[in-house]
DNA sequence: TATATTTTAGAACGAACGTTCGACTAGCAA
DNA sequence: TTGCTAGTCGAACGTTCGTTCTAAAATATA
């Protein structure tokens, strides 16, 4: 356990510090492509030294998942708690993966990217919590489907197809000229909820009177 | 040039036994972990005979991203050719798409979750062609705003999500289980079509008459 | 002060990497 | 026969990989 004492400079944990820069070089380089070697040199501690904080390249790639997935789940978890329409579910599932996806891209693209990299045991934890998360979004979609708002249809793919919409962002979205979280939630959880709807059905507006940048044209970078 | 003669029992290209080979073993465990030794081994060539017939290990996922690539626009636009409804455009990029992405998986996934590995030249040329892709895809959606059937909302967001529906698929089908691509791309292109749907629109339903087999698949692996 | 514990890192380990070299075979032309 | 070319591969090149050893430096406790 590392002491804060006569370290008023370093705040923060180093192994928390070295998964900062693990998953900033895991993203760029990809987690084979990236060497400890290079996280070393990127969070300025000595090779030998990362070994005294983590145990294995493997596990750092570990720590990084976990702690994504628990965070975006019990974020989610949180948020669902005082919602009973499984609309309003949806859209708060939406709206909290893309606001955790765009505040912290470089995790999300390690969690996306590199789901496969993990072996043993470590991989089958981390894929606990990521059924965990999947059954949770069928289970609003099975709820929209049993009240007659999402017409009949194979509920695992359009599940996942929505995860597909949100989780492909990382491989086109700039920051400087695409639309933020928001924004962007409310297009994607829109288009879904309009694909799903049974026919005749109405997709109900936005709880508050807040429905202003409907959706409308921001970004410079599209019409190409 | 390999010469035919007196070589019976071999029928194709060295060169495309070992590309169909580097591209299972990149699928497997990826660009950067996958090793030449692998590729070699797989496809019963020697290390050293690998280099007769590539010139590097970049160049091996160049040729595989750039001949499915080409294969996969070609088709769709042999597709669009007869086609004058950009409803029916849609369905038939959506439609060329899965199909493609079913029949040849290995490559698709290659496709999809390489597409950083690429430097410098290589990466241009085949960064070209996804652009040149993209370029259609965002053209038919554009012809379903100007017409009125799709509705006032980012261009740009509503043809990525797509492609994230699309693309996505590779993480989670399973052959055995999960619809075909006939049965998939109408799911989703459904889902597309009603999502981004002006209010009051109805999405006409799919020709009635077999619209299937129009251009499909002739030959196992020609068309390129 | 002396002692114990935590933290650091230079140097090295064996293994694996992409690539190259040079020698070899087999078939064909002279 | 001899010479030429296409194809093949064992062995090795230099480099980098993840990880460990070892010992010194820094800090905490007494």
């Amino acid at each position: 356990m590392p002491k804060p004492r006569n370290h008023p400079r370093v705040s923060l944990s180093k192994q928390q510090l070295i998964l900062r820069h693990a998953a900033q070089v895991f993203c760029e380089k990809g987690y084979e492509g990236a060497s400890i070697r290079d996280i070393s040199r990127s969070s300025g501690i000595s090779l030998a030294g990362m070994y005294y904080y983590i145990k294995s390249k493997q596990e750092l790639l570990y720590l990084i998942q976990l702690f994504t997935f628990k965070t975006i789940v019990a974020r989610l978890e949180k948020r669902l708690k005082g919602l009973s329409d499984p609309v309003e579910k949806l859209r708060a599932l939406v709206q909290n993966h893309l606001d955790y996806f765009l505040r912290h891209p470089v995790e999300m693209k390690v969690l996306t990217h590199e789901d496969e990299a993990l072996e043993g045991e470590y991989r089958k934890e981390v894929l606990e919590i990521k059924r965990r998360y999947y059954s949770i979004a069928l289970g609003i979609f099975e709820e929209m489907r049993k009240s007659g708002i999402a017409r009949r249809m194979n509920s695992r793919v359009a599940v996942l197809s929505l995860f597909g919409m949100m989780n492909w962002i990382h491989t086109w979205h700039r920051p400087e000229t695409d639309p933020q979280a928001d924004s962007l939630a409310e297009t994607i959880a829109g288009m879904f909820l309009h694909g799903v709807m049974a026919e005749g059905r109405e997709v109900p507006d936005l709880k508050p009177a807040r429905v202003a940048r409907n959706g409308i044209e921001v970004a410079g970078r599209a019409a190409g």
